[in-house]
DNA sequence: TCAAACTCCTAACATTGTTAGACATTAGAC
DNA sequence: GTCTAATGTCTAACAATGTTAGGAGTTTGA
């Protein structure tokens, strides 16, 4: 028997676990991760610490979960870049994953970077497979649009990610010299002849 | 005038700065960044918290002068891979970076990823300077001996840096299918064509 | 021999994540 | 309509964190 009731405060429920989600987020935005603590995010709702404990089972449930909300996000936007014409759909894609980055970098710190994220363990978050999966589409049909195959679909993905990865994490961490720009004008320039190195045929 | 004594106790207070520095990286080592604690750093040399405190300002300092040591490590590894023969020297390098990210996990992740690093600001570690130029130096080496240049040295060598990076970072939080092996194969195979790109004439 | 400096400690502080226990309010059954 | 159970929320407390204050005990240099 499921009353009314019970619905309503399911789905009462979920949008404050939403808010909570969302008070983390827009305080990491606002003063970095180091400023998110539980008393800050229940105090932004006006709710005092334990509250969080209702939804999530630590602090750090609640991290993962936003990494998964940024995954979902990013998979999203890479969706998107992958709709445009093919002779400019790799540089959408790198142009996608880079614009998310900065235009979120909150949710992309926690998405990489913070330990006590479990990754490696059979749990990895669905979404992040999804992100993945949604990547190494797009690259295949970058490489057929061009008449070829991806000599290691799988592979080719975790490359790209990985150079696309390392680009954004040194350029936030203001690590090359010359600016974010400059940083995405290597990672632009370079995506070319990385990718084609990916192909056969 | 400066006594002997004198002498001997900035001795054993650069010693006792060493150890704390060590301790910590051992900490870490053993049970991850989360594990270190200035109790437990001083713990380990049986000594109470408050020491660490007339030797560094604060723990982040401590941390910071780790991430240096770190980066005079990997450029000490760079240095010595960049005396192979020219052919092999590209891949020794790239080799020698992912052997110290994976022979001390616990000082890269002190290098990136831990934020509270400054590092956009204009005290970047010297020590990460002088990998870098070591870095570009021994890309320009194979640049020559392959009778080309580098059309831009340092994008070629941020670029470069970015993609390796991205592979350890990947690598580390178990996030390649298939683990560090297939990882680390990847990343050498991608070298070539992404090195060639940066290469003019 | 004596004052200054140095080394190191204990005790405390505010802040962190987290749990326990109590007080209200609401829900569903009779 | 009333009673019991569940639910939402709070305050108070816990241990552990980084950090500081203040004070012993020893060493230094004159």
């Amino acid at each position: 028997m499921v009353t009314t009731s019970q619905r309503r405060r399911e789905r009462e429920r979920r949008e404050m676990r939403a808010r909570l989600l969302q008070a983390a987020r827009v305080i990491a935005a606002e003063e970095g991760w180091n400023a998110v603590t539980i008393r800050r995010i229940a105090g932004r709702l006006e709710y005092s610490a334990p509250v969080l404990y209702q939804h999530f089972s630590s602090k750090e449930e609640l991290l993962t979960e936003l990494m998964a909300v940024g995954f979902a996000e990013l998979a999203g936007q890479l969706r998107l870049a992958a709709e445009g014409p093919p002779e400019g759909r790799l540089a959408a894609m790198a142009g996608a994953y880079w614009a998310f980055a900065f235009a979120s970098p909150e949710l992309y710190q926690a998405m990489n970077g913070m330990d006590g994220v479990p990754f490696g363990t059979a749990e990895t978050p669905e979404e992040a497979r999804n992100a993945f999966r949604t990547f190494r589409a797009a690259l295949q049909e970058i490489a057929r649009a061009r008449g070829a195959e991806l000599a290691d679909p799988a592979g080719a993905t975790d490359t790209m990610w990985a150079f696309l990865h390392g680009c954004v994490s040194l350029a936030m961490a203001g690590r090359i010299a010359g600016g974010t720009e400059r940083a995405r004008t290597l990672m632009v320039s370079a995506l070319e002849p990385l990718f084609a190195a990916q192909v056969e045929g």
